[in-house]
RNA sequence: GGGGCGGUGGCGGAAUGGCAGACGCGGCGGACUUAAAAUCCGCUUCCUCCGGGAGUGUGGGUUCGACUCCCACCCGCCCUACCA
């Protein structure tokens, strides 16, 4: 052994020797408690990047350690090898995207490898092998039996340019453009595939079977969209039912109008003669417009009036049906009822058209809000209101600015009757809507009286003749900003028999009432589609589908999967998918009746792959069934997944749909559970138990590592200079493993210090006395330092803590140090430091551990160790140093023995001088003592 | 707009309600060296009249005692967004 450590050399040597020995291996061993332990798999993209590193290099020292605790620990990896960038490769350097996806696979094999991971490369799955996309295609054609896949016309996103549709992933940007040519993308519907993922909305919002982190959870809530309300039937005056789906039915008596999206199809049948051409021109312009013109929150509300009408279910009312692209087709029915009064979007589109707003649930704030301009009150009116203790204030124009409690309305009512000049009128609005004219009091309470009021306004007020309705009146009034518009859950009012019906009965006070009417009935609406399937892509696995003329969609006899991509394929510089143009490949005869068929061209969306692998691992030459059930019934489910967020509402999502989905297509069923004892009935109902996510490592900038930045940092280069064990060190060392944060390329002085400390500790031959005698108390000092440590290390791997881990590791290095000149260096104590350090480096520091372990003469392999094992007594601390406060101020420290009584500590801190003199002469009011800890005296 | 995560020295980050800043980087001083690197030793939150005082985004609260628990707010990052 050389004296100097030289990473590169023990780093491959160790590496050879690791897979010689197939020290990795993990097979069936019912005697032991199994650990499936698995990582995100890598896209093949050639290099792997130190985002890699950082996810990787953690699960596997924590894999590593779950090991040395006695399970039996598989730890796969695999490639997710389908994919855009593949074809791209091929489009614009003519590489064939096999041979690109394969070199791309070698060369990241290499680069796994120099990890040192205890990766079972023969558990090793590449989804693009036609032994994997097998048992994809096969999962369609379950989901095709079992109804969960369906094709239907839908809108997808297109790039005009290219002339093909996009992958969501494919579409780049704020301003959503083509990832190839930069064009925005378009929508375009198409005929496409999709697995009915929407059926297990509910179950997919129930996370009681996993432990999950809340982010995770919340952020899959949120993308499913679960919303209560009901359903509604609106008619429209031909005939035509309309549906609608609405979270506040209680405010039905409010809706005065209904919008439907440019698509809806009834557009085109209730538009009248008259508003064809501006209806006409609407439906073009929108279908034109690219999403994010669409979606822009911030933009003025449009919309197109059809001239058609409907009638309000619950009151008889005609409202008119408009169209705007603030409705989506792809939501609910694709049409609303429009309560602008407490909902924001319609207020705004309400006010915009001059079309009614009719407030029919009252404020929970009581807010009220009266303004009295200058001059249509008699003089006193203010000292009325001050009299009377209403909040009022004027203007600079002399106009009264009343705000009112909902108490004080009556009163302030009387007061204005009272003081009211001819000729004028004041209102009320917010917490009751009234207007005061001479001859009396008129409540704003529907349709009708907004416009018999606003008749009368104008008659007194020529300024207010432009108005189309009283709120649009009120609206020019600035003081009445936030008493116009709330969308809280008070009492209903203005809703005939059920005005007054208080805000937490009214949903479903009024729901049970649309039932017994049969307009409607409760609902659920989700936010989350049905995921669509379809690529209209080569690199990918085929749809295994066959159109006949005469049977329809033909699924392909399972024993003719796969359905291979052929390889002799030209590809267009406009990416429109070889596989449409290949001169045979999609010519086939239809399985069921013999006659000329045509293969489906679309493939699969690459998450299809990536959403079973999980089981492909198990067995990846298995070729009776996706995986050997045998193996499924000892590994399965996956217990740690780790992995980064930016997959939780995609790839974890699908996963758990296709675990559920394999359950109800009886896929396990097959499984007999190695220990139903312990595994619970619900193990396939869940993919994975456990998820982690760690964070994304910066560059040195703090920006996002990208190669026009140039602030990548590349691991190959890290390795070569450093070797494996510092880099995964200091990634585990450097940053709160969810958190992630900014490399720093001093920062990796401090594990490459700790490492060559380390192996000098080992290997350079101790210089202390080796004939004097240690003293006891340096010994017991050394001891508990070890078993502290390993109760730390223990505690901290266990909470993905590596980073503490890692700190407590270079105590005892430091620990270590100070007593290496001394005759502790010589003894039973020392030995015993050094075998923990080196068994505890191990899962971090995997090679320098195992040359280290042969070095000190002790067993190969260091890797199949038992984790060392801490003794709670020679951790337990002698001495402690009690801290004194008085009033929580610390004024002395005293060195007494760990075990001091609490009686005991209170005199020796009393009897301190420092304290005496801060307590000034008084006695003390109380005394806390926590053992072990401090004394707070309180004066 | 909605949801999530976070805010502690110059930096990364530690702290079962009990000494704030473990461990490391960087910096400063010293040793070794012709010199530099490496290495080793010491110091390193701020203010200070050297007694102490202040300090974990801000303001309150609970407590003998709060980075930690509660309430309100400010800032940053991420996700999501006309979802009826």
């Amino acid at each position: 052994m050389s004296k100097e450590y030289n990473p590169q050399q023990i780093e491959k040597h160790w590496q050879q020797k690791w897979e010689e020995d197939g020290l990795y291996r993990s097979v069936i061993d019912t005697s032991r408690e199994k650990f499936y332990f698995m990582t995100m798999l890598p896209y093949p993209s050639g290099n792997l990047h130190i985002g890699h590193w950082y996810a990787m290099s953690p699960s596997d020292a924590r894999a590593r350690f779950l090991r040395m605790k006695g399970y039996n620990v598989v730890f796969p990896m695999g490639f997710d090898a389908f994919g855009l960038p593949a074809e791209n490769a091929a489009i614009k350097r003519k590489i064939h995207p096999k041979e690109w996806t394969y070199s791309n696979i070698d060369n990241m094999r290499r680069q796994l490898r120099s990890m040192g991971a205890m990766i079972d490369w023969e558990r090793e799955a590449i989804s693009s092998d036609p032994k994997y996309y097998k048992w994809t295609q096969w999962f369609f054609v379950q989901f095709f039996k079992n109804r969960l896949a369906y094709k239907k016309e839908s809108p997808v996103d297109f790039c005009p340019n290219c002339n093909t549709t996009l992958a969501r992933e494919q579409v780049w940007g704020e301003d959503r453009h083509c990832e190839r040519c930069n064009t925005p993308v378009i929508k375009k519907n198409l005929n496409q595939w999709f697995f009915k993922i929407t059926d297990y909305a509910e179950e997919l919002l129930d996370f009681s079977a996993i432990d999950w982190p809340e982010r995770v959870m919340a952020m899959q809530t949120n993308w499913i969209g679960r919303s209560e309300g009901a359903h509604v039937v609106f008619k429209t005056e031909r005939g035509d039912e309309m549906p609608v789906f609405t979270t506040r039915p209680d405010t039905l008596w409010g809706a005065t109008f209904m919008v439907m999206a440019p698509e809806h199809p009834l557009v085109d049948a209730l538009t009248t003669a008259e508003q064809r051409a501006e209806v006409d021109a609407y439906v073009d312009m929108a279908a034109r417009a690219s999403d994010i013109e669409r979606e822009a929150t911030d933009r003025e509300k449009t919309g197109v009036f059809t001239g058609a009408y409907a009638i309000n279910p619950v009151n008889g009312d005609r409202i008119p049906i408009w169209i705007s692209d603030y409705v989506l087709m792809t939501y609910g029915s694709g049409a609303i009822m429009a309560v602008p009064s407490h909902d924001e979007r319609d207020f705004e589109f309400a006010l915009k058209f001059g079309l009614p707003i009719i407030p029919v649930i009252d404020r929970i704030d009581g807010l009220a809000k009266s303004f009295v301009v200058n001059g249509s009150v008699k003089d006193g009116f203010d000292k009325a209101l001050s009299d009377a203790g209403i909040a009022a204030d004027k203007d600079k124009d002399g106009n009264i600015r009343v705000t009112l409690d909902t108490a004080q309305i009556d009163e302030y009512v009387a007061l204005v009757e009272k003081h009211l000049q001819s000729g004028f009128w004041v209102e009320i609005v917010g917490g009751r809507w009234l207007f005061i004219f001479e001859d009396g009091v008129v409540p704003f309470n529907g349709v009708e009286a907004d416009q018999a009021i606003l008749a009368r306004c104008k008659s007194l007020e020529p300024g207010v003749a432009e108005n189309r309705t009283l709120m649009e009146m009120l609206a020019g009034q600035p003081f009445y900003q936030e008493a116009l518009f709330h969308h809280e859950y008070g009492a209903m009012i203005n809703s005939a028999k059920f005005t007054g019906t208080p805000g937490d009965a009214a949903k479903s006070t009024v729901t049970e009432w649309l039932e017994e009417q049969g307009i409607g009935h409760g609902a659920i609406n989700y936010r989350l589609r049905d995921w669509l399937i379809s690529r209209q892509r080569y690199w990918g696995a085929p749809i295994p589908m066959i159109h006949c003329p005469e049977c329809g969609i033909v699924a392909v006899p399972e024993e003719e999967l796969p359905v291979l991509l052929p390889d002799d394929v030209e590809f267009m510089p406009t990416g429109e998918s070889p596989l449409k143009l290949h001169p045979t490949w999609r010519h086939v005869t239809c399985p069921q009746c013999g006659g000329p068929a045509e293969r489906e061209t679309d493939t699969m969306d690459t998450f299809m792959c990536s959403s079973w692998y999980q089981y492909r691992y198990l067995s990846p030459n298995c070729d009776f069934y996706p995986f050997d059930p045998e193996e499924g019934a000892y590994w399965l489910p996956v217990d740690q997944y780790t992995g980064g967020i930016e997959h939780a509402t995609m790839h974890l999502l699908y996963t758990r749909f296709f675990t559920k989905a394999m359950r109800d297509c009886g896929v396990f069923d097959q499984i007999e559970p190695a220990d139903p004892e312990h595994q619970p009935a619900s193990i396939f109902d869940e993919p994975m138990t456990r998820l982690y996510n760690q964070g994304i490592i910066l560059g040195e900038d703090r920006e996002k590592m990208s190669k026009s930045r140039g602030n990548v940092i590349d691991p190959d280069d890290l390795v070569s200079k450093y070797g494996a064990d510092t880099v995964r060190a200091y990634l585990m060392f450097a940053f709160k493993w969810d958190q992630g944060g900014p490399w720093d390329s001093q920062g990796i002085q401090g594990p490459i210090r700790f490492l060559n400390d380390v192996w000098n500790l080992v290997t350079a031959p101790q210089p202390g006395d080796g004939g004097s005698k240690a003293a006891d108390n340096d010994v017991r000092a050394l001891r508990r330092k070890t078993h502290q440590t390993i109760l730390r290390v223990t505690r901290d791997i266990d909470e993905f803590s590596f980073n503490t881990a890692i700190a407590a590791l270079m105590e005892l290095k430091n620990t270590m140090q100070d007593y290496r000149s001394t005759p502790v260096a010589h003894t039973e104590a020392w030995d015993e430091a050094i075998r923990s350090l080196l068994l505890m480096l191990a899962p971090f520091t995997p090679h320098i551990a195992e040359e280290l372990w042969a070095f000190i003469g002790e067993e190969y392999s260091i890797h199949q160790q038992a984790w060392p094992a801490a003794i709670e007594e020679l951790a337990e601390e002698e001495s402690i140093t009690l801290i004194v406060q008085v009033n929580g101020k610390v004024r002395d420290r005293i060195v007494v023995p760990a075990n001091i009584g609490e009686d005991e500590a209170k005199t020796r801190s009393l009897a301190s001088e420092n304290v005496q003199k801060h307590l000034g002469g008084k006695a003390p009011r109380k005394v806390i003592v926590v053992p072990g800890k401090l004394v707070n005296i309180v004066g």
